[in-house]
DNA sequence: CAGCACTCGGGTAATTAGGGGT
DNA sequence: AATGTCCTAATTACCCGAGTGC
């Protein structure tokens, strides 16, 4: 493993994690509220998720692969 | 907008399952819970479910169908 | 600087879950 | 065994105006 502090994780916006889902926007926004999922501010205070932590929640673990 | 890897499959709420079989959201509830459909539940506890899997079931297959 | 799509809030309908009973 | 209906509690979806992101 590896993982330095300095590494970027992809993020995703609410209308993203909400697609994946199947919900609303606002739904992902209640889940983030209530601790459900771990949410990132903006400097505006709009929110982004972390697309590793969303992929768990959805069950889909990473089966390896999609070649850009 | 963004129109990337986001890519997740398209998922159904009960009630658009429910009106494909022509059955109570309910029911279709059942079968997630018999098992004889996969469900994938949202953070609240919802189910959603698989577009490819529904479809599949209906007979909505573009080649032929077994006959009874 | 201007513009548009998205998100943030809150508040209020509509679905869904779950058990139980026909 | 399987489906539809009734009930309550919880979760989710759509309404608005204002601010953010790019």
């Amino acid at each position: 493993m590896n993982t330095r502090a300095t590494e970027s994780e992809p993020l995703l916006t609410p209308a993203e994690v909400a697609a994946m889902f199947r919900v609303d926007p606002k739904t992902v926004t209640r889940w983030a509220k209530a601790g459900k999922l771990s949410s990132i501010r903006t400097l505006g205070g709009h929110r982004r998720y972390r697309e590793s932590e969303v992929r768990e929640l959805l069950g889909t673990i990473p089966s390896q692969r999609t070649p850009n």
